[in-house]
DNA sequence: GTCCTCCATGTGATTATATAACATTACAAA
DNA sequence: TTTGTAATGTTATATAATCACATGGAGGAC
């Protein structure tokens, strides 16, 4: 912070989400990822599931369990928590969905093909998370870990702050 | 990633926590620090939330606002959710304490001084929890967000894993 | 095909985490 | 001392997640 952050290279991954898209596609994309993943790996890609991922693919925003489970109701599933939970886990065990922790909630995963290390971006205005990668082992993370001898199996990196689209509304000074 | 993130320079701030350490001294320097510094902002350092920030101290843990509020209980203090709820909220929004998304729980600031930007170690065998430095911003997440237009405003960053200890008592294939 | 097993789903109940709303008390400044 | 403000206490409730057990359905062994 306030470190002469002395320019990373500008070569990223483009995070989805903010950016202007063709978003019928992402449905459509993503349900087919996944289904093609999962027969790939023997992995059963129930209706339960099915549908609890095309309604993350519906939204750039995480969902909470219970939103889910109410859209699961209207399409005539179950409606106890766990069925919506079950599915979560499934998808999120998986890598077809993440759980943003920071909300209690989840998300499509946008990049469902090669294993990754997400981070997020979280608007703390509308709520829209795009998803980025990171590898924070890389960084100061990686050097203390190596430092004391913890062993790293996963890393959340959430980044709380301001959409491109809510900056431009209301710049600067506006502290919701 | 493949930003060219070019080896970070191995200065760090040794994390405490999984290190052996003095750790009689830790809840003293730790209240007194906090002590010097609510007096300095002019910030209330009133009993419960004294109270809290020593408990926190008390364990390189990360604690549930429930088992704070026992602790809180059994010193005659109020035993009232919020009670430790706003307790919590004023260590944290006061940098004294953080909290764990990943655990939905609490922990005492390890750098109580400067300004920081956290990042957790958690160990999923014995619930230890460290605590190093990051700039999350400044690598791939910097980047994206830098392409996006994302304004990052604060970050969290844990890791989970396995300390030390537990990885010398149960070394490499084991998944808890 | 029949049986059998496994996994997934469904349901009711419960636990865990967190906040809302409002009354009361302590503190400090005028 | 009055008065405004912040902190505390308490009741009630909202939100998130899991437990335990019953039911059902897809595939393999035979």
């Amino acid at each position: 912070m306030t470190s002469g952050n002395p320019t990373v290279p500008e070569v990223v991954t483009p995070p989805v989400g903010f950016t202007h898209h063709d978003h019928a596609t992402c449905v459509v994309d993503g349900l087919s990822a996944a289904e093609a993943r999962c027969s790939g790996e023997g992995l059963r890609f129930t209706p339960v599931r099915r549908k609890v991922l095309e309604i993350l693919l519906q939204e750039h925003r995480a969902l909470g369990a219970y939103v889910i489970l109410d859209r699961l109701r209207d399409d005539g599933f179950g409606s106890q928590p766990p069925v919506a939970y079950r599915a979560l886990d499934f998808l999120v065990t998986n890598g077809l969905a993440h759980k943003i922790e920071r909300l209690n909630a989840f998300i499509a995963c946008a990049h469902p093909h090669e294993p990754h290390a997400p981070a997020f971006m979280i608007c703390r205005l509308c709520d829209a998370v795009a998803e980025a990668q990171s590898s924070p082992a890389r960084g100061a993370l990686g050097a203390a870990a190596r430092a004391t001898g913890f062993r790293i199996e996963r890393t959340m990196v959430e980044a709380e702050g301001v959409c491109p689209a809510c900056a431009k509304r209301s710049p600067e000074e506006d502290r919701a």
